[in-house]
DNA sequence: GGCCAAGTGGAGGGGGTCGTCCACTTACCG
DNA sequence: CGGTAAGTGGACGACCCCCTCCACTTGGCC
């Protein structure tokens, strides 16, 4: 397994303070205005006003430009637990014996995250060169996950022409569906998955496994005229 | 087969004259505009500044307002042309003898559409109930979908659980793609699309068929942090 | 050619977001 | 407790976008 590239006790950016030694009222600003970020940015997308940021948390603009100077940096900050979390599951699939069910896990629980936190794939998917290690936690990550799909791939539980690419398309498909809202995001999520795995699997069975229910789309403006 | 709304001949609004007898210099500027806003908002987001068209129309604001006095209006009516093209894609998938694989040829159809015309997606899968014959569309869309895939069905072709839904489901999740460039969203729409279908089969081989080319993506960003 | 309704462009008011600046407040240390 | 640097809020100027209005131009019919 290749070193993880340590990254809780962030190294340090070069100018400012780490935020963990702020003043204490500094520092609670900021966790109001991270919970406050993620709340807004699932409502209302990813670029609404800075400045109802700043309402929903209490605080004045200058409090939220002060700590991120940027809109992104905000973004990567209010999701970074999710990316930790997201790098745990990470580990736990690595860890499962059953290199199919490890990567079927994963895929279930990223998704799961993309579409239940708005927001989240912005950060996720597009990702921001400006993090420090940016080229280190990719190579990293891209390692891992192409150990993953080659040991799935040689139990037999991936088919051939199976291309690590295959994950990423997965992953934007879903985030297609967060347009939706969340109560019909999720079932969708988890059926489109099924239905990718199944077809990713080398040998299906002769009748395919059940899906998860089907979510509440309707055709809504498949306006097709004639 | 249910009557088709008719459309081209497009149902007077009430107000404004119809577009085929305006006088030559606007119907020609008319033309323009549209074509301003397809490029734009292919290039800048469906929500690119009404003035970027109209710039790139070489039209006065002015001009634009007056014809198509809301966004969406234009939206509409630049891809009206692109709507048009689905609905006889439908057509030929309602006469196709092999429902499987009028089916199939429809929904690469519409994925192809949907990734390269950028914006479309927001025109065809969030439906305007402004259009005037909204209901009636949709009714007919909806019911000439579900006579489709009843009759894949009873040929054995779709899975027993396959529900209407999965439509839409696919075609969210192509869109999802649609942020891709061209180049790499139009391989990927279409693995994506094989994919899917295999798994939608009621009998799948025990060989899977092939699959396109896997487009070009990298985990651009999967910035897993650890 | 000449008339005039249809068509046009661009200026400008209204509204909203960005990001900075500075006078004021407050935590923390001695 | 008092000093001081860190922290704060909200006003403000710059910018951008929307959409309307009106003085000007132009196509088409007689």
């Amino acid at each position: 397994m290749p070193a993880q590239p340590s990254h809780k006790p962030s190294g340090n950016t070069g100018q400012g303070p780490r935020h963990d030694d702020l003043r204490a009222d500094a520092r609670r600003n900021r966790e109001r205005v991270l919970e406050a970020a993620r709340e807004v940015f699932a409502a209302h997308g990813t670029d609404a006003p800075m400045s109802a940021v700043a309402r929903r948390a209490g605080v004045g603009v200058a409090t939220l430009y002060r700590r991120f100077p940027t809109r992104t940096e905000l973004l990567t900050a209010a999701f970074d637990d999710q990316l930790a979390e997201c790098a745990v599951f990470f580990e736990t699939a690595l860890a499962d014996p059953d290199p199919g069910h490890g990567l079927y896990t994963l895929l279930e629980k990223v998704c799961t995250t993309l579409v239940t936190d708005r927001g989240f794939d912005t950060v996720l998917m597009t990702g921001f060169p400006g993090a420090l290690d940016y080229d280190r936690e990719r190579a990293w990550a891209e390692e891992g996950l192409a150990r993953l799909i080659r040991r799935a791939r040689d139990a037999g539980q991936l088919r051939e022409d199976f291309a690590p690419s295959d994950i990423p398309l997965l992953l934007l498909a879903v985030t297609g569906l967060a347009s939706q809202p969340p109560d019909t995001a999720l079932p969708a999520a988890r059926r489109l998955l099924t239905y990718l795995f199944q077809s990713f699997q080398a040998h299906p069975p002769a009748t395919p496994g059940p899906l998860p229910p089907a979510p509440p789309l309707d055709l809504t403006g498949l306006n097709l005229p004639a």
